[in-house]
DNA sequence: GTCTATAGATTGATAGAC
DNA sequence: GTCTATCAATCTATAGAC
């Protein structure tokens, strides 16, 4: 309990980013939920973008892992829809955190820094892969508009009533249904 | 040309605000984009959150008369259709507010004041029409689901060599094919 | 309608004691 | 590791001259 302090902050953090948006919440009320001091905060980590990136990592490499096993995946019925269910256990394992990916998209490519690139390379990746070989300008659209569908899992109160095997199953089947893949 | 500076501030906001989000852009930069003082803004709009809401407005206003058609239409196949096509119109002709929308959704959910009531019925009532009579919960996400592909549309730089009758005509159909419409 | 000047508040961050 | 105190910067917004 002492030593995580660390993890305390983060969670607090995420909870306030994602309920007031970055932006809008200084560390003082993340310092104030904690009952510790602004400056405190500083000692564990050294910037309020650090605080946001240290948050935000463990998403991108999970994503990174999902999406690059495309890498070594001939592109198959079976095999998109398992790059697919897998990124999207990635939303749903990070769902808070995925939120203020798209909902916060201004700080959170700041704070990315030189990772930015990175991630804009993973994302090109997994939609030509998800394209298909000799793709067509609407094979492209599709495999964007296919991963669009994924953060459908994101979308908050709408869905509170369905659980997540559910949702998994559901939104697997229509991201497949954009992708005009037969089952 | 003299008389528009309402409508310069609007565009240079919509601008910058786009590129670096709200909270990241000061009047400052505004009205430096203009060539004017900060002060000067003050007599067009009383205040940042009201240049926001005017910058909204017309795309909450069209959105909302796109989605209310539902009020007086049958679930068919080609009434589905035509409201998923006015939505995804309304969305093509304001792109640039449409992505503001989503990414900076703290700022903007804020600046609508009362409005956001709103706005959220007239979700919700899209929603729930699109799902059909008698919907099941899978049937629920799945509308969910198809107006987020719909939002595919806002995607940037990756759609960029599609033109926009192509890209309404593709995703238009791809939405259909998450609520599983038969053509 | 636009300007200069400034108020008033808040923020991220640091220094240094304990 | 946490605190008090404080700095420097920046921002939104206002007052009042022109």
């Amino acid at each position: 309990m002492a030593q995580d302090t660390r993890g305390a902050i983060r969670d607090v953090a995420i909870e306030l980013f994602g309920k007031h948006g970055y932006e809008r919440t200084s560390l003082r009320e993340i310092a104030e939920g904690l009952g510790m001091t602004k400056a405190a905060l500083y000692y564990h980590y050294p910037s309020k973008q650090a605080l946001l990136l240290a948050i935000i990592e463990p998403l991108i490499a999970e994503w990174k892992t999902a999406a690059d096993k495309t890498e070594t995946l001939q592109h198959t019925t079976d095999n998109v829809r398992q790059v697919l269910g897998e990124c999207l256990d990635v939303l749903l394992r990070h769902r808070a955190i995925a939120g203020m990916f798209t909902r916060d998209a201004p700080a959170v490519f700041e704070a990315l820094g030189h990772l930015y690139e990175d991630i804009l390379g993973v994302h090109q990746r997994l939609h030509t892969w998800l394209a298909g070989p000799n793709p067509t300008g609407a094979d492209r659209v599709r495999a964007f508009a296919a991963t669009e569908v994924l953060g459908a899992a994101l979308g908050g109160a709408t869905l509170d009533d369905t659980s997540d095997e559910e949702l998994r199953a559901i939104l697997l089947d229509a991201s497949c249904a954009v992708l005009r893949l037969k089952d």
